[in-house]
DNA sequence: ATGGTCTTGGAAAACGATTTCCGAGATTTT
DNA sequence: AAAATCTCGGAAATCGTTTTCCAAGACCAT
């Protein structure tokens, strides 16, 4: 294999000047410059990043780390919108994406966890759908060791920021929307996880909105899931004139339960998965575009990489209407 | 960060002693074996993965290599599964699994590619939708440089191994199955990407048995597009008895469009995804369990990187008959 | 000239493992 | 009892970088 080595004997100068150049570091005259660089070329010399690893303790190695939770299959989409986000901006970036684990941390302490991450010479993070009862996760932001991007998360520290869209605007804007378009006051709310810090939020909208449109609001939690929000529809929604829900998969159990019942009532969900192409109603949804929110969360964490200092990213999102053509190709 | 150093003072015995406790070697005495494992756990010590990778240029660091072609995002669940799959395996066996990367090698030659997972330190490599047309990958398993395996593809030599379920059975045990639930002697079968492995396959399956039963066969490309089925559906089913899809995202194309057309057809699929609960109607298809596939493509791999010689795995499948009920949770 | 600051490039020590080779006892053979 | 063979554990080189420190020369001011 070519190594720096052989850059610097053809190129007629020391290792630490070759990678000097590599790195641009300064204190090297713009002809060592080239000659190094004539080498790099005529020995198609691409430097070993695991050794670069080893030695700065820094090269950029990052970890996505994905709590999948026990969500159906029908969603993997998102996740893998997340995974392909990701992976597409940090080789871009020149960021080795080391492995895309979900609770493989699951009972360990954080101890553990931070020698794991450790023995893969990590130093970035990238953490989606974490939930408020992750305290390793929350203990190792606090501990502001690595630098750290969340997604749909509210923690933000010197060393650690955060991405997500305005949960609470999104809702609000959706439920007021289809509020708009159909009558009633009466609204049954089906809610997420009942830790996921996006549920919080998305309630606040809603509530926000009940209290400006003076609605009486009825709330349920259907963890996300469909066939609990196709049971909570067949149960309440007869007395109720709309159903929000919290994910376009409850949305899709409610409109399902709906039509079994053989009544009309508005639905609306959040997030924008294809699937609701397939609900057999349209309905308006938040349209989140999971891949450029995981680009972003990439590039926040080169900034932090880089020396930035943590912060907080709020990206826009969309409201649609999805029906069967939108999803076609 | 503690070290195989400090273990080793810990122990009181050298350095290398450890590494060969820690690596299972020969020649060493149940008593050393015994303090060196006492110390590891009294110092919490992991190995560096990165220092044994550059060391020994062999440590199981694999690359996962998915082809995502321009599918749709309704079948992003397969890709998924398959990540989860093979990185959840792959830590089983510890194995590092770097990264997840697509097309990111497009536009590269053969040296380029190889001097990248040389860069990398990597030494085997899993391969989920390999077309027939990647001359690079092609000339990559030939050079038996790295352990490969493939999934979908009948590609074996010494160093690489193939994982997949016996296509043109599956593809005629579906369409057999179908036809005996209902009468018919004219076929429309969609078939798959022009140049995958897999389509050919499937093609063959279906030929043999139109061979057997006597069928009129007319075959269309549907590129595994929904759009595509949903077209040639329209065009040419109404003189057909039965449409055979070689995906069930064509299948589902096909069924709506016969539900447009208010004509009924039976129609069956290809893979078993969660989007056939939403397809309308109950369709038969082949459920292939992708993260066992992936599951099964790295214990191979890890078998190579043992030692062992390249060969084919032929994974059983399974048919069954999709409803909403099934993929509801 | 003399001394002081800048610039540039090299020597060498990490980083944390693996692996080869070698020597000293212990054990067996003659 | 001497010689040959085995076992076991240690010293040191190696993998391919980064990074620290230092020396030599160039340049400037005194």
């Amino acid at each position: 294999m070519v190594s720096i080595k052989d850059v610097a004997k053809q190129a007629g100068v020391a290792i630490s000047t070759v990678s000097k150049v590599l790195n641009g570091y300064p204190n090297v005259s713009e002809e060592t410059k080239k000659k190094v660089n004539q080498a790099v070329e005529e020995l198609n010399f691409v430097p070993n990043t695991v050794a670069a690893a080893l030695s700065s303790k820094q090269s950029g190695r990052v970890a996505l780390l994905l709590n999948l939770g026990n969500v159906a299959q029908a969603v993997d989409e998102i996740y893998m919108q997340y995974i392909a986000g990701t992976i597409g901006r940090a080789v871009e970036l020149n960021l080795d994406v080391i492995t895309v684990f979900d609770s493989m941390l699951k009972n360990k302490s954080l101890e553990e966890v931070i020698r794991y991450l450790r023995s893969q010479s990590i130093t970035g993070l990238i953490i989606f759908g974490m939930s408020k009862e992750d305290w390793v996760l929350q203990r190792l932001i606090d501990a502001q060791i690595f630098k750290i991007v969340t997604v749909d998360t509210p923690l933000v520290n010197a060393t650690s920021s955060a991405v997500w869209i305005d949960q609470a605007a999104a809702q609000y804007d959706v439920a007021k929307k289809t509020l708009k378009e159909n009558k009633g006051k009466n609204i049954l709310y089906l809610t997420g996880r009942k830790n996921g810090y996006v549920t919080a939020e998305r309630l606040k909208g809603m509530q926000r909105l009940a209290e400006e449109e003076n609605l009486s609001l009825y709330v349920r939690n259907g963890e996300f899931s469909e066939l609990q929000a196709r049971n909570l529809t067949l149960r309440y929604a007869k007395k109720r004139d709309i159903v929000v829900c919290a994910s376009d998969l409850m949305a899709i159990g409610a409109m399902r339960a709906l039509m079994d019942m053989d009544i009309f009532r508005p639905v609306c969900g959040f997030d924008g998965i294809t699937l609701m192409g397939y609900a057999g109603k349209q309905m308006n949804t938040v349209k989140q575009d999971f891949r450029r929110i995981a680009s972003e969360a990439v590039e926040e964490l080169k900034r932090l990489l880089d020396g930035g200092e943590g912060r907080q990213i709020v990206l826009d999102y969309e409201l649609v209407r999805m029906k069967y053509d939108d999803v076609l190709s």
